[in-house]
DNA sequence: CGCCTCATTGACCTAGTTCAATTTGGGTGG
DNA sequence: CCACCCAAATTGAACTAGGTCAATGAGGCG
């Protein structure tokens, strides 16, 4: 249940088997979502984290001209709101982007495991500390990168993540996102997207077609996204 | 020395004075930097977080390709580093804008600090959640606001950011940042950044003069800017 | 079969970039 | 006090990446 999250974390903070054991014994009540559905709710307080098992989800705000703008995508080993713990309360929302399954950890079990094991404090506050150096990895994405760059970054970032938690095959990968949604996180338009993927697939990089990613030529396209990745922390701390 | 990095937190986690007084006795050794300078280098192992007690600073990447991403501007009272206690290594590094001094709290003292009141680290990792949501808003400037919306949200970002510590003089504060590195955070050229300045100050909303930024009109501002304070949490929460 | 969502493509338009000057305002050396 | 320098600010003109508008396909499903 929580093997993907070990497999995510432990390049940089590995579990002892009892840290392992006292957080699956906490770990509780799995939760299943349809896509579009909320899986927690912007603004009210939150009182559990959710660890995301099987599924996609994303982090998104909506603006009041009633565009979108999707901050993160999560896939299975992910806590996607382990930052409401310290936050309370939420100025965004986790929507299932597929079917969903997600189990719980109440908020009152984080407090008492940190007090037990302070080191568990640092390997959490350690995992939400890798979502914001992904939000400035965006940054740099949305206010430098253009066009087919853009795009091949996230196709190297998704590959990476789920390379890890043992969901791509050789280096294609299921990434069951509409071209809308694309353009939600990427700041274009569907329009655009489609245009850029068309680029991707004439030049032989890479290619998305039933939900799924198939990167024809790892070095090339992360050479064009211009792709160093250190900032998802995934391996073990340079000496 | 902390007062005002207190005041930046208060209203979500008040400071008992043992706490205050814990954290106070560890903050040693004050540094000055010049501007232009790193505050804290890319790729080296940290030992010690930085608080900024006086001046400006930013968290930046610079491309292959020679440009230049800010992805967050400092203040006094901000901790420019407190993550770099989970991550140990940074992707990117934390550069002076002005004249800066800042205070050290070591990586060791703040494990010591933790093990000795859990409820410290709930509150050091709100902190450095506060900067991933501000992350995660400018993501959505740079993916979604165009022109001087963009621009009017840094403006008013900053303006509620600096009142809490006291740094604004009714509607105006000292910004002493470039057009060029404007033009860096919001992700324009400095030729666009000086275009839409000019808008907003032919339009009677806010002018940038002299390293400070005057709002002429705070509730339009706002508005143009499609504000809501709520991402920084400087608000109690509510209920 | 008909509907609905998602993908695709063409034509045109514009926000923002690029390139190229020009101006402004300290600072500095003599 | 003045001549010079240099970084930062401004402005114009031409160009382009990406947006907007509109229409057409293509698959899945009740």
């Amino acid at each position: 249940m929580i093997e993907k999250l070990i497999a995510t974390i432990q390049k940089r903070y590995a579990f002892l088997k009892e840290e392992a054991d006292l957080l699956r014994s906490r770990m509780t009540e799995a939760v299943e979502f349809k896509p579009g559905e909320l899986i927690v709710p912007e603004g009210q307080e939150i009182t559990y984290s959710s660890l995301l098992v099987e599924g996609f989800s994303c982090r998104s705000k909506w603006s009041a001209d009633g565009s979108r703008q999707i901050m993160e995508f999560y896939i299975p080993g992910n806590f996607v709101d382990l930052h409401s713990y310290p936050l309370e309360i939420l100025d965004h929302s986790i929507t299932a982007l597929t079917d969903c399954r997600i189990v719980k950890l109440q908020h009152k079990d984080i407090t008492a495991i940190i007090e037990s094991n302070p080191r568990l404090a640092r390997i959490f506050w350690f995992a939400t500390m890798v979502d914001a150096s992904i939000h400035r990895e965006w940054l740099v994405s949305l206010g430098s990168r253009r066009g087919a760059t853009r795009v091949a970054h996230l196709f190297c970032e998704m590959f990476y993540r789920l390379r890890v938690v043992g969901l791509t095959q050789g280096t294609s990968y299921r990434f069951p996102i509409t071209q809308t949604e694309l353009a939600q996180a990427l700041g274009f338009t569907h329009i655009h997207v489609n245009r850029v993927l068309k680029e991707l697939r004439d030049t032989g990089l890479a290619t998305l077609k039933d939900k799924t990613v198939e990167i024809s030529d790892l070095k090339a396209l992360k050479e064009l996204a211009d792709f160093d990745p250190a900032y998802l922390y995934l391996e073990p701390r340079p000496k």
